[in-house]
DNA sequence: AACAATTACATTGCACACAATTCAATTGCG
DNA sequence: CGCAATTGAATTGTGTGCAATGTAATTGTT
């Protein structure tokens, strides 16, 4: 007798993968978001930035890639695009030229209240009451840790 | 009086929290798999592909995208990189030369008991029940259906 | 002060993800 | 049958995401 290989197999489907359902999940909050974000002049991932911008303006580079658990490979260009748009300046910092600062411009700050409607599209499309997003948030955001902690 | 801007406020904050909760868990979980892909010279997004072959051989490249919501666009790059590594073919199906069926090699259909070991990290990483890690699944993929009807 | 180690950002190369377009094969309709 | 519309993949161009590397500035040590 074989040693079960309908356990492996189980744990092998797609649909049991608990990383599939994280991974489809982001693609498909992506789509959502697009249509709303292009009206901004912004992708998800600089929609991001921006956030974190909104609640904290000027840091560095590295800071704010702490705070995405993003390299400097993936902002750097992201970085200049949002730039170009007008929303950001990158400056240097005087006292460590190292560092490069991220400000928000007039229009950077101006585009939160544009932005203000963005999150009702998502609470619309999950269907849930607040406290139940706030619960699966919580259990998503517990799961990241860990996982971050084991890798 | 101005109208509530905490309100809107606490609406990008709360958006924050669930958009990139799931976006970053997302990456957490790429980068925790990547060490153990290597060694079956895969990456995450063409794991994916191999599970779903494993579970049904044969799929054409528009069924398989409609299994992973992923587009030829993404997937015909990354099929040609899983035949350069041994692992599918592709072939042009005889009725209608148009569909090209994607097909587990020997060495593909092996790399499915090297694989069994994989879901096993996030799981130990998680650290909880499998009852509860079923529970999120489902809370994550019914999350996501919903998404996708909004869209 | 000199210099090795460290830090911060930028750059490069590879692999997705997706919109838009192209091209060939097939289907539908008069 | 003939031909327009549709379908299925592939291609192209833009924007991440990350490892590895490069470069300049700063820090620590003697």
């Amino acid at each position: 007798m074989r040693s079960t290989p309908q356990a492996s197999d189980e744990m092998l489907k797609l649909d049991n993968q608990l990383c599939f359902a994280v991974y489809s999940a982001s693609l498909a909050m992506t789509r959502l978001y697009k249509p709303v974000l292009e009206k901004l002049q912004l992708t998800y991932p600089q929609y991001l930035v921006m956030l974190a911008l909104w609640e904290q303006d000027g840091p560095t580079v590295s800071e704010l890639g702490e705070r995405l658990s993003l390299d400097s490979g993936t902002l750097t260009p992201l970085l200049k695009r949002l730039e170009a748009v007008g929303y950001v300046t990158r400056l240097r910092d005087v006292a460590d030229e190292r560092r490069v600062h991220i400000t928000l411009t007039a229009a950077g700050r101006k585009l939160k209240a544009r932005a203000a409607s963005v999150p009702g599209c998502l609470i619309a499309a999950a269907q849930c009451s607040v406290p139940e997003l706030i619960s699966l948030t919580q259990q998503i955001q517990t799961l990241r840790d860990r996982i971050r902690k084991a890798a």
